[in-house]
DNA sequence: ATAACAGTGACAAAAGCTGTCACCATCATA
DNA sequence: TATGATGGTGACAGCTTTTGTCACTGTTAT
């Protein structure tokens, strides 16, 4: 194997592995300690973030940085990557260790020129718009990955000015229209809850209390088991041309959109007792292009706050 | 200058220029038309996807591929990038050459094991909430490439069944709410007006109309511009704590948000007459959080359009 | 002290690289 | 059809780089 290629491959074997001694790498290549040591210190040369220590249990170590290896990327490819990253810039906490700028300088920075010119003719061009996120969240960081290794945290959390402790044990994190929030199972009441990421003020480990078995609940399942075992509604609601075409882009879970041939549609389904209010605005959102049959509880509800913003304006 | 290092600088050369000759890269690195040949051939098998032809006017080419040369991300950083690449699957259509998958494939391949396992861990404990694209926007490209070039489309846009032909020169498209819409000037109307993409049916080159220069409009100043010389009302509406949280990850241009001690607040500011309809719907959603002072105008429309919605349920 | 690790310098042998040259293939165009 | 610009190949001598060996130094945990 031709020096370059062994440099090449060496790259992609020392990110693979964080920990690793010249004699190993000797051995794995059919090389001498030598030739080896001097490669390492060539690919040093190269930008690789070699470090070493003397000793025994010592070696070799790649630092924080990794390399990717050469990777091929069309044109279009690359370009989406960019506007991939830089749709990330309105989030002001992001639950990664990296900061949007030093991701979108690199890459753009190591495009070739041509490809540049065509991003910077398109910067203006193109937007996918999200919503500025105007709040720092720290505590992101943290919830995610207690999350991954299914720990428990006693939060402090913030309901109308007033801290409160509760021990959650999180199922992950999402951010929706700028804000992040943590389904959790929550020890104090005993169920699933979602909380705002901003309004937890404290976060400590809970190494008392017991984890229950989350290991299979994802955020993408997380539905199915925390909604078991409660109270709901049968929904139906008409809809017309424009309230077909609105609810299109939205869909819930365990709600069907039925289309007639002239373009109305209805919707029927099941929703929780608990989400009424949310359901109440959702659907007054739609004014007169959705019109709610069932429950009555739900129209009960959407007549209340009418009158209740009419009120405001007598 | 090595064999290994003269390959790393032809790597990005290569991809700098489109085309090139045996030549030109002779000179270039003082070396033979020999010598260069056998780098070439060596950076083939390597994977670097050349074309050659011969006879004048002949020479290298690299085809569509292109390679990043090595670029150092940190784990972060690659994390970041893959989950910003990941956000982008709910886009059925993207204005770019390429799709979701064959981007997030090559991506994820190419990373070391151990940072894949971590984003096999996150996968199912973050996500970035957006909404599903549900129709395909067969255009969007086309009119991403006009914007660019400026050039004027005639478009066949349909609106109620009806397709109405008109023509356009396009400032720029962005994604909203799993929509993509495309700001222009509209010759018919003599005026700035936003399209819906998926409404667009048809569309074709306009060499005869002559554009009119748009040149520093962009998406994001396009505003300035269009909304001069329109009607306007003065803004006042009163917020509640729960009013000024909700507002906070708004944010309209020309409207400023002002709080007070006791954490409610109130929004001051012009808002177009033409968007009467849209802050009707934006301020009824807010409910008893929001309560509209001025313009009259947007106040009758509230309360017209809760009288109308109140009556679908008597 | 010992052993496990990194690191350096010198040197000769081995391997690889390079340029030259002769010659072929392809193809646009004069 | 001839010409010239381009890519492509093989052989070989000479040059350069790479490699292994060996002897030696430095660091550190045990």
């Amino acid at each position: 194997m031709s020096k370059a290629k062994r440099l090449n491959e060496m790259i992609m074997m020392v990110n693979r592995r964080k920990r690793f001694t010249v004699k190993e790498l000797a051995q794995e290549f059919g090389m001498s300690k030598r030739t080896i040591l001097r490669d390492l210190q060539e690919l040093s040369e190269m930008g690789v973030p070699l470090y070493s220590e003397s000793g025994p249990f010592g070696g070799y170590q790649v630092l924080n940085e990794r390399i990717l290896p050469p990777i091929a990327f069309n044109e279009g490819e690359a370009i989406s990557i960019f506007f991939a990253i830089h749709a990330l810039r309105h989030y002001i906490s992001l639950p990664f260790d990296s900061e949007y700028e030093s991701i979108i300088k690199k890459f753009y920075l190591n495009l070739s020129g041509d490809i540049r010119d065509t991003i910077d003719k398109m910067k203006n061009r193109v937007e996918f718009v999200s919503v500025y996120q105007q709040e720092e969240t720290p505590y992101i960081k943290q919830l995610l990955e207690v999350s991954i290794k299914q720990e428990i945290v006693i939060v402090g959390y913030e309901i109308n000015g007033e801290i409160t402790y509760r021990s959650i044990q999180p199922i992950g994190i999402y951010a929706n229209e700028g804000k992040w929030y943590c389904p959790s199972y929550c020890f104090l009441r005993k169920d699933y809850r979602v909380f705002r990421c901003d309004r937890i003020k404290t976060i400590e480990l809970d190494e008392n209390t017991v984890p229950i078995d989350l290991s299979t609940i994802y955020l993408t399942n997380r539905f199915s088991l925390i909604n078991r075992n409660k109270e709901t509604y049968q929904l139906h609601v008409e809809l017309t041309n424009k309230g077909v075409d609105k609810y299109k882009s939205t869909k819930w879970p365990n709600i069907e959109l039925s289309k007639r041939k002239d373009g109305t549609g209805f919707l029927k389904g099941m929703i929780l007792k608990s989400d009424t209010d949310f359901f109440t605005e959702f659907f007054i959102n739609y004014g007169e292009d959705a019109m709610v049959k069932s429950p009555s509880e739900l129209v009960d509800s959407i007549k209340e706050k009418l009158h209740t913003i009419l009120k405001q304006y007598l």
